[in-house]
This record gives structure tokens, C-alpha cells and sequence, in this order.
DNA sequence: CAGGAGATGTAGCGTAAGCTACAAGTCTGT
DNA sequence: ACAGACTTGTAGCTTACGCTACATCTCCTG
């Protein structure tokens, strides 16, 4: 008789690819917010933080402790919080991401209000293929009618 | 001078919307699972779903107690698991969103291993406003060429 | 050059999810 | 009917990420 469950190679479990696609998902956000917000007023400070993402300060300063383990900020106390040059990077690349799909909803004709509170959790499931088409198909709605 | 952050309504913060998506997330990949075994096999087991999220049945039995407290599953110690009514609308629902990101994914293009690796975290960000417009363009791509 | 407001840090707590190791129940074949 | 395989349960650990309460620091303003 066939098994109850035929075998699937791991990477194959979409269940395993989403909780890796979340457990990198805080630093790409906090490193994406760390850059737009000191590129708006010159630097970032823990409260510009907690304000952001609507958690208190002591949230925000466990996440920064995170991100300097990894590498992404560096932080010293009572002073603010700069990216590292693998943050940067990841910055670039999260902010990317998340201004084609972004644009990839509005093309695709859902509100402006809408689409800014679904693409900041859709973008972190978004493979590079998937994202290839997103990005296609919003050039297309833009450059055609 | 300007404040240095406007202030925004909470409802319209995006992180907080993802971090609400998330507290539902697995609530509805379990029903949804539940379902689908108890379609395909007749019944239900833990180490079923412990091989289905790849994760051990350890973190199964914990996640059957959470279901079970918010009122999605019925269980009794050493067998099978049953889906509630609440349960049962939650699988209904959660798999008719699943099925559509899915057709979605596949209408624009992208292969279906991807797709189906995708869909699995996108589905959980979708709201009914974008899940209607992707809804409307599988279909559209379906019908048309 | 004090206050005091606001920002930051720390202690201690809670829940969700993951794990290994071990204990105990169930079920099947001989 | 029972041995062994499989399944399920439990104890105890870990990390992530929320929180409040309280302590301390910084920086502006009178
Ligand atoms: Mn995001
Ligand atoms: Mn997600
Ligand atoms: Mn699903
Ligand atoms: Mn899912």
C-alpha cells in the first residue's frame, strides 16, 4: 500500500520557508526603517524606533541588542543607532523589495492605504522569482494602460 | 517647527497589521491542515501534522493545546483531532484564500514550486480587498489568454 | 547652572514556538 | 497474549519579542 505520506525533500516545506523568511524578518525591517529615517532627519534614535513600529522602547532596544549581535547596527548607550555596512546592504536590498511589491499592488489596482499595510508582511515571503514578476508586471500596468 | 514624526492612527500602523497576521497564522495553517488530512486519510494524528509543518510532534502537542484552548480543535490524549465549527469555517475560509494566492501566483507566471512555497506565507498578509483583485485577475488570465 | 521633561536603560514578567530526552500508551503480527 | 514498533505525552530547556515599572541619563530652558 502507498504511505500515508510520501516523503518531500525539507527545503521542498513551504512551513519551513515561511518561519525562516520571519526569523529574518525583524532585522529587515528595522534596518529598512533605521535607513529612511536617517536619511529624513540625520539620525536615528531608539524612541524614532518605538514610534515606528508601535512598540515600546524597551522592544526596541532588546531588537537593536539582536541586530548588533548580527552585525547589522552598531549602537553605544544614549547614543543613536547607525547601520553597519552589511545593515546598509540589507537595507538597500529590503527597501527594494518592498517598493515592488509595493508598486506591484497598486498596479495591480488595490488602495494606496491598503497596499501600504499589506506589502509590509507580503514582502517577506516573496521569493526573487516571484518578485521578477511583480516587478514585470508593474512596469507593464505603467508603461502600457 | 514641524514634529519630528506625524502622528497616525493606530489602525493604520502596517507593522501592527503584520503582527496581527502572525497571531493568526498558525491557528489557520493547522485548520486548514486538519481538514485536508482528515479529507485525504479519514483521521487526523499528531505525528501527521508534525511531518506536515516539519516540525516534533512536541511542538504539535503544544499547538493542539492553544487550538484547543481558543476553541478550533476538540482532542482527547491519544487520539485523533477534531475540528470544531469554528474550526471547520476557519479551514474553509483559510483554504479558499490559500487556493486563491495560489492560482494568482501561477497566473502571473511563476512556477509552481515556487508558488507553493510562497503562497504558504503570503496567504496570512492578504487582505480581502487585494485577495479580491487577485482573485479577479487569475480568473481574468483563466478565462482569457 | 539648576531643574525638569523626555529619552534611554534595566529588572522582571508573560506567551508563542521551537527543541531533546525520556516515559508511557497503543496496536499489530506472530 | 505479548514483544517490539510506533505514537503520544511530559519535563525542562531555549530564543524571540511583546509588556510595565522603575532607575538613570541628557539636554534644553529659565
Ligand atoms: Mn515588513
Ligand atoms: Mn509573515
Ligand atoms: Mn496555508
Ligand atoms: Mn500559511
Amino acid at each position: 500500500m502507498p504511505s500515508r505520506s510520501p516523503s518531500r525533500r525539507q527545503a521542498d516545506n513551504e512551513h519551513l520557508r515561511t518561519r525562516r523568511d520571519h526569523a529574518s524578518e525583524l532585522a529587515e525591517d528595522y534596518v529598512e526603517a533605521i535607513a529612511e529615517i536617517v536619511e529624513r532627519t540625520g539620525f536615528c534614535r531608539v524612541t524614532d524606533l518605538a514610534e515606528r513600529f508601535a512598540v515600546s522602547h524597551v522592544s526596541v532596544n532588546r531588537a537593536i541588542a539582536r541586530l548588533k549581535r548580527d552585525g547589522f547596527v552598531e549602537a553605544h548607550p544614549y547614543g543613536p543607532v547607525h547601520l553597519t555596512a552589511s545593515g546598509s546592504r540589507l537595507a538597500l536590498h529590503s527597501r527594494d523589495r518592498h517598493r515592488i511589491v509595493l508598486e506591484f499592488l497598486r498596479a495591480l489596482g488595490v488602495s494606496e492605504k491598503t497596499a501600504a499595510l499589506d506589502a509590509e508582511g507580503l514582502e517577506h515571503h516573496v521569493s526573487s522569482e516571484t518578485l521578477r514578476k511583480m516587478k514585470a508586471f508593474a512596469v507593464d500596468r505603467a508603461t502600457e494602460g
